[in-house]
DNA sequence: TTATTAAATGTAAGCGCTTACATTTAAAGT
DNA sequence: ACTTTAAATGTAAGCGCTTACATTTAATAA
């Protein structure tokens, strides 16, 4: 492998010019640029990536943790961070943090010991008070979907309390008066605004919320199943049921078929998230949209404008959810 | 941060012995390492990565090339590299080829210029000259779900083979014997294995191969509800269909709910892959498991053998797929 | 033409480590 | 006590770049 010091003496000038020119950050007259160029060329030179990000300080990488590297969200996620660095010569090193503070913390000091110029950070374990501590520490990084006060510029979120109204609103529009509703761990904050949009909802309808209609589930599919037999054992009657995702909406679809419910007559169904596979259940589901993919690129996009001084970009904060009506959901009859 | 330096000095050592205790590859007295130890606590030192792989010339970090970032292997085969990387204190960088030869080898290009010690590839579209090239120039890497002859030490293969074989078995042995198929993309190695696998099945059986029932798709739902109609179209009778893989099997049912064909009374299904969301479906679809969290983490091993020199892995390098047998297929009847 | 100034290029000191080789120290042998 | 030998530690030369500062060259002004 070719060094700069070959390349700079193939051409016949000095270390510094040839570093001149394959930074293009300070004057190099267009004749010894030719140069340089050519015998470049002519030895199939390629920096060492390495060597530059010792001297420079930079090592052109963004550490990305999130919580579970499969499910669904992460590789759409992924897909616009990466799509997004790439672009700009940077790359992606990725890690998982498993909703446990403990592996999150782990990963992040992993990352930063992996000298990342920046982190795009998926956490939920996490304390405020240590990801705060982080921001002050000089560490460049951002938050995708958690909100803290105090860090607010480092925060991209989607408004998920709105995508909980939403989704209530919806089934409210169809006349249902008696709706359900499987949250996700009350300890997630994505949680808990989804079920307060839900619960602002019913409000703005003036139907009095009636907290034995949730059911407090873990994401999962099977809890959704688990979710519709609680609801159903409490003997409130109920024609619509919403999810805090698409995994447990799933769930209920599964279970309501085993109990011979009817899908949308009988229940109608709504999910939220709208992963990929929203489409592909029997009936597909009515949900709502989160725009995972903009908010990957706008977090990618966020770190090339503040670490690495890009220009031109603009930037936003905070995304809006919009439903995505399918089949899953009918107006209330009888 | 403090450096190595400061560490020596505190510690009333040299450079080098600091070194020593932290790579742990020389003999050092217990009194000193005990001392320099207590002078890392003291200063809260943590090696710079980047220091130590220019000086090493090793960068600890795995390119990893996959076709998609999102879609439904990524995540698993990810989390499997990730998992049993970290392990072992190395990382993975990630870029995507998009099955397309140019972006493949451009990215391949980007892993090695950001000086990867090794390659996990998942690509489709280069050619294997450029990649029995590649392993020439002495390029660390190990390919998944390829096989190329001239480098089979570098393969981690799925008998996608035997895959099609036992999809298409299952459906023999339910007495169905007019079967259909829909194909990946011909040009796509794991495509034409599977398809062979199938023709041999049906050869067991006595049964001749059909091509009219045979409809070549692209991997996505939609080319598998438009395999559903073109089979149909040849007024060929089938009761059976076989999908290379899970996607175009949901999209084969959905079409045939559009069309009132009652699955598995009518038509019986069968995927291949077994990606999370076949059993979400409805009915739950059979299908072929590909282990690819398992693959995942063979790869890793294998690096983390061959290029960091772990000993004591157990190495294979092909994996045997294996039928999951749901509600989506079943006996022939009438 | 010569002084003044800006543009182009070169020199050399790091960046924070690893490691071959040299030196010192301690243990063992006679 | 005095070699011999091995263990422990130190010295210093890189790894391949960037960049502040110094120097040279060319352009402009007087």
């Amino acid at each position: 492998m070719a060094t700069i010091y070959q390349v700079s003496e193939l051409a016949g000038v000095s270390l510094a010019t040839v570093s001149r020119v394959m930074n293009n950050n300070a004057r190099v007259s267009d004749k010894t640029k030719e140069k340089v160029l050519s015998a470049m060329a002519e030895l199939g030179y390629q920096p060492n990536a390495i060597a530059q990000s010792l001297a420079s300080n930079c090592s052109n990488s963004v550490g990305v943790l999130v919580s579970e590297l499969h499910g669904p969200f992460f590789g759409d996620m992924m897909s616009a961070i990466e799509q997004t660095l790439r672009g700009e010569g940077k790359h992606a090193i990725i890690a998982s943090g498993h909703s446990n503070a403990d592996t999150e913390q782990a990963s992040i000091e992993f990352l930063i010991g992996r000298k990342c110029d920046a982190l795009i950070l998926h956490v939920e374990a996490v304390s405020d008070a240590y990801l705060i501590d982080l921001a002050e520490k000089g560490v460049s990084f951002v938050l995708i979907n958690r909100y803290i006060e105090q860090i607010s510029s480092h925060c991209i979120c989607l408004d998920n309390q709105q995508g909980g109204y939403l989704a209530t609103q919806h089934v409210l529009d169809l006349k249902h008066t008696q709706v359900a509703y499987i949250s996700g761990p009350s300890w997630k904050q994505d949680a808990q605004a989804r079920l307060n949009g839900h619960k602002l909802a019913l409000q703005d309808a003036g139907i009095s919320f009636d907290s034995e209609l949730v059911f407090e589930g873990d994401y999962q599919q099977l809890s959704g199943s688990a979710g519709l037999d609680a609801l159903l054992a409490t003997d409130k009657a109920f024609s619509a049921v919403i999810c805090a995702n698409d995994e447990m909406a799933s769930g209920v679809m599964t279970r309501a078929r085993e109990l011979n419910l009817d899908i949308p007559e009988q229940l109608s169904i709504v999910g939220f998230d709208n992963i990929i596979y929203a489409s592909y259940l029997y009936p597909t589901l009515t949900t709502v949209d989160y725009p995972i993919f903009q908010m990957g690129k706008m977090a990618a996009n966020y770190i090339l404008a503040k670490t690495y001084d890009k220009s031109g970009l603009v930037l936003r904060d905070v995304f809006v959810p919009k439903l995505e009506i399918r089949k899953s959901s009918k107006e209330f009859a009888k």
